[in-house]
RNA sequence: GGGGCCGUAGCUCAAUUGGUUAGAGUACCGGACUGUCGAUCCGGUGGUUGCGGGUUCGAGCCCCGUCGGCCUCGCCA
């Protein structure tokens, strides 16, 4: 070992102890007699201090130090004078004297410093990530996502659950989100396709026997990345054999309350509050609800109905929606300006508009007010619960655009008139998600959550008649206006899950070819199953209140999911497309 | 595929309606300083304003294209 101690530990009671420390020069103040150094690890930073009666080698070597060296400094533990101590630092009232200096390496000046206030561009911190790595804030978070994982093994495994590794080679399946593909070099012209979840596999499990099953488990999709979502990512995967969706419900809440105590040290209440979809997309407009706050949709169909403003009338009439919230004691926060620019950004979620109205003591200030009695005004307020000072917007449209421009202005308005606590953590089930899903573009129904999903049993008559009045055994776990987690129980019966298939357009013929060996596992003796997979990185985003995905990976991808760091992806050499039988016809047929 | 924001010194930013030699802080280099801790003080180096074109007497600023980063809609069973 080349040190005796981390950066993050001396303390008072190791004065007088001769040590050595190894870590980064953080920052070095020369005052000529004597030179201070920060010296940082991951544990921390200590202070050493080189003193002029020092041999002069070891001070024109330690006057030479500069940010990011890495050194190697022993010395002795001396308590700080009276007023010396540093309260910023864990070590702050300790500080080694050195007594012999070795740089163990030079470093480059870096592009930017780990103590940085003013973070670089994104492009920098990527194409540097070792540096960015070394920030106290990057390796918290990666210190915390250890921790979050070493607690879900822990809970898992004290309850019988195994941890089973499936293939990451695996079966393109259609449905879904776009696969990323591994070419067979031995199967000309066959592709693998990378896991965009274990799914199929440990269904496979449950009918092997293995009926309780978990991994922290890689996923890959190639579908377009966002602030939450990256291209390969990781999901806490779950799977239970013999149980009903009451059971993985529970399993979760310990998990949520166990993983909550080892990380924040406090007691999550349980039982995790509990929401169908219909209530919801009703009161949030989206099955993702922010629960910090409230600000809840409210539905004036009926005042809107007979109402003189056309724009509202009509709607009614060609059966859409008015809804709205109010944003209490918000009257004067936003100039025609500020709603002019909230009209455009509703805009960007399909609304047409943006009604505002300012109420007043008993009416309402609005350029469209005057279409509005006073009797109708009166029920406006009464409707919204609103008092003066108070803001009120309203989209009309159809009920989907109502949810989505209005959950949308929500979050927005919860985020900017700080109507929640950052760290707080809200989670709480949405229940009975529809199974299908109409697809206007495909003319077709689709899964809204996967094809292996069980419906109601009192739902499966609709399957021939009403397939999108049908309601799965489905849970999402929401967290912060996130999908922190999502599952359900599954069907278990080939017939019936070939039923599904050819609702969604899947013939029998291409079901088996697709998934015959899953169709064909349920036909051995498969057990009733149900299961939930948890979004491992968004989990750790949300308990460190971030947001964005990427501070919580080691190595992210950009948004055109490459990677700065290491230039993937690159061309690759012509032999080893050969190889593979890949003619490479790049757009624009160059 | 669509919409938006951004790109100026190694880094973070500024630069008046389009107008002189593109500035500041920090980093870096040199000097001063025996207790600092985002050290301080003095001096200095450092610029293809992402790239290519255009408009103009004149472009960091306006226009077109392009590359890259971020946010977002679509997409994400």
């Amino acid at each position: 070992m080349l040190r005796t101690h981390t950066c993050g530990e001396l303390r008072l009671d190791c004065v007088g102890t001769p040590v050595t420390l190894c870590g980064w020069v953080d920052s070095y103040r020369d005052h000529r007699g004597v030179v201070f150094i920060d010296l940082r690890d991951r544990y921390g930073i200590t202070q050493v201090v080189f003193q002029l009666e020092l041999d002069s080698a070891v001070q024109a070597l330690a006057r030479d130090l500069r940010g990011e060296d890495v050194i190697q400094v022993s010395g002795s533990v001396v308590a700080r004078g009276e007023g010396l101590e540093n309260p910023k630092l864990a070590t702050g009232q300790v500080e080694v004297r050195a007594e012999s200096l070795s740089l163990l390496n030079k470093s480059k000046t870096p592009p930017f410093e780990p103590r940085t206030f003013d973070l670089p561009n994104e492009e920098l911190r990527l194409s540097h990530r070792y540096i960015d790595l070394r920030r106290p804030q990057l390796q918290s978070n990666l210190i915390l996502r250890h921790k979050l994982t070493i607690s879900v093994r822990k809970y898992f495994d004290e309850r019988d659950f195994l941890e089973i590794e499936t293939p990451m080679l695996g079966k393109s399946t259609p449905e879904g989100a776009r696969d990323y593909l591994v070419p067979s070099r031995v199967t000309p012209g066959a592709f693998y396709a990378l896991p965009q979840s274990p799914q199929i596999y440990k269904q496979l499990l449950m009918v092997a026997g293995y009926d309780r099953y978990f991994q922290l488990a890689r996923c890959f999709r190639d579908e377009d990345l966002r602030a939450d979502r990256q291209p390969e990512f990781s999901q806490i995967d779950v799977e239970m054999s013999f149980v009903n969706q009451e059971d993985i419900l529970q399993t979760i809440d310990g998990l949520i309350s166990r993983t909550v105590r080892d990380l924040r040290g406090t007691e999550h209440p349980l039982p995790l509050p509990r929401y169908t979809h219909a209530e919801v997309m009703e009161r949030f407009g989206t099955d993702k609800p922010d629960l910090r706050f409230g600000m809840e949709l409210i539905d004036i169909g009926e005042i809107a109905a007979t109402c003189g403003f056309s724009v509202f009338q009509k709607t009614i009439e060609s059966g859409g929606r008015v809804r709205g919230i109010r944003v209490e004691g918000a009257a004067e926060k936003f100039s025609r300006k500020a709603i002019d620019e909230l009209t455009v950004f509703v805009g960007n979620h399909g609304a047409k508009g943006l009604a505002f109205f300012r109420v007043k003591d008993g009416e309402l200030d609005s350029p469209i007010a005057k279409f509005f009695t006073p009797e109708q005004q009166k029920a406006i307020i009464q409707r919204l619960e609103a008092g003066p000072g108070d803001l009120l917007f309203f989209v009309a449209d159809k009920g989907s655009v109502t949810s989505a421009a209005l959950s949308a202005l929500r979050n927005r308005l919860g985020k900017e008139l700080g109507l929640y606590d950052p760290n707080e953590l809200k989670v709480a089930w949405v229940l009975d998600f529809p199974m299908f899903q109409w697809d206007e573009d495909e003319g077709r129904w689709v899964a809204e959550h996967h094809p292996f999903c069980q419906p109601h049993e009192e739902d499966i008559p609709y399957l021939e008649t009403d397939p999108g009045r049908v309601r799965a055994q489905s849970y999402d776990l929401v967290c912060n206006g996130y999908e922190a987690a999502s599952g359900s129980v599954r069907i278990h019966d080939s017939v019936v899950q070939q039923k599904i298939f050819s609702l969604l357009g899947i013939s029998g013929e291409e079901a088996e070819l697709r998934f015959g060996f899953l169709l064909n596992a349920l036909r051995y003796g498969a057990p009733p199953h149900a299961g939930i997979a948890l979004g491992l990185d968004r989990w750790v985003m949300l308990f460190l209140g971030n947001d964005s995905i990427r501070d919580v990976i080691a190595f992210p991808k950009t948004q055109k999911a490459s990677d700065l760091l290491t230039g993937a992806p690159s061309e690759v050499d012509s032999r080893q497309l050969r190889d593979l039988h890949i003619r490479v016809e790049l757009p624009g047929g160059k």
